[in-house]
DNA sequence: TCTATGACGAACC
DNA sequence: GGGTTCGCCATAG
């Protein structure tokens, strides 16, 4: 594979997601592995000067917060306002997670990608692992905290412009792995702060203009801006992630014809998940603005609640109504395809 | 992570 | 028809 920066976002339950940057910040591939065993094969094709980070501590906590059950690195965070979870001094009392990325990390060692707690910003790092946390990364390039802004919203503002090539709506999990590996990018070249002991496990993230630096270590008083560019020319061409079921969703949505509705089950269904009925709802809350979400209904006809004038914007389409419903047999959309 | 929370839906009173 | 209960699946913290 192309890409030398990877990020790799990890979950007990839903495999490692793996996103690969080339040198221009390209996304060079996007995957989701189920097990170790996968990941090892993608492992071996890395190229030897890989620098790979990892949404998961290396290693449980040694205990020097006095009396505490989290590392330096999460009492450091905290401080900063960044919630995470705690990681505790011994594997067994680990959540499954962590165990998988405690494996992960030995993993990348036997593979040539030992992994390493930066003390101080030197020496450009290549063929290592590093800890990092996609939450940090986001705070470290927009300079704020999410406010109301969805955390989709954030992570794919937060991206925009710095990653190219990423697919329009990507669930967490990817958009995660897209801001680890861009992680793993400012890492190599010098450009990071890190949080934590170098003894116990340092969460490194990007250094930008944005001031986190005066309470990280490895501080560093140059002022570092991101090269932002605008992406433009850069198609995405490179073997992707197959569409999630969100943007599944909001693909079908975008081609319900103008007149003619859909039931949320309907929805899922198309989308490929037949019990997704209640996850379209959540979906279509989400992203009103972006597709003609009044032409999805309920199974009794129902127009949504909001935007409040989904009803009325039906009718100025012409679907004919049974009282406060939809006549569904009439104006029923018999899908894509 | 775990747990709660929905622009749901089908099956039953 | 209408209310309740329970299973579903994606988020938020």
């Amino acid at each position: 594979m192309s890409g030398r920066f990877v990020g790799v976002d990890v979950s007990a339950t839903r495999g490692f997601d793996l996103c690969a940057l080339d040198d221009a910040r390209r996304v060079a591939l996007l995957v989701r592995a189920r097990d170790l065993d996968a990941v090892a094969i993608l492992a071996r094709g890395l190229p030897r000067e890989a620098v790979i980070a990892i949404d998961a501590p290396p290693a449980p906590s040694r205990g020097l917060v006095e009396g505490k059950r989290y590392r330096v690195a999460e009492r450091a965070l905290m401080s900063l306002g960044v919630a995470l979870y705690p990681v505790p001094a011994s594997p067994g009392e680990s959540p499954a997670w962590m165990q998988a990325g405690y494996a992960l990390y030995q993993l990348l060692e036997a593979n040539g990608f030992p992994t390493v707690m930066p003390a101080a910003p030197g020496a450009p790092e290549s063929g290592c692992a590093v800890e990092c946390y996609p939450h940090l990364t986001y705070l470290a390039l927009t300079g704020a905290h999410r406010g109301r802004t969805s955390k989709a919203e954030w992570s794919r503002a937060s991206l925009r412009g710095r990653v190219t090539g990423l697919p329009a709506d990507l669930d967490q999990d990817a958009l995660d792995a897209a801001a680890a590996a861009l992680t793993a990018w400012h890492f190599s070249r010098g450009e990071w702060i890190g949080f934590g002991d170098p003894s116990e496990g340092v969460i490194v993230a990007p250094r930008t203009k944005h001031d986190l630096a005066s309470l990280g270590r490895g501080g560093g008083s140059a002022q570092l801006a991101l090269p932002i560019g605008d992406g433009a020319g850069a198609a995405p061409d490179a073997p992707m992630r197959p569409a999630s079921f969100g943007e599944r969703v909001l693909r079908v949505v975008a081609r319900i014809p103008a007149g003619r509705v859909a039931t949320y089950g309907d929805v899922a269904r198309w989308a490929g998940k037949p019990g997704g009925a209640r996850a379209v709802g959540t979906l279509m809350a989400r992203h009103a603005f972006e597709v003609p979400c009044h032409r999805v209904v309920d199974a009794a006809g129902k127009p949504a609640a909001y935007p409040e004038d989904a009803a009325a914007r039906l009718r100025a389409e012409g679907v004919p109504f049974d009282g406060a419903r939809v006549d569904l047999a009439a104006a029923r959309w018999g899908g894509p395809r």
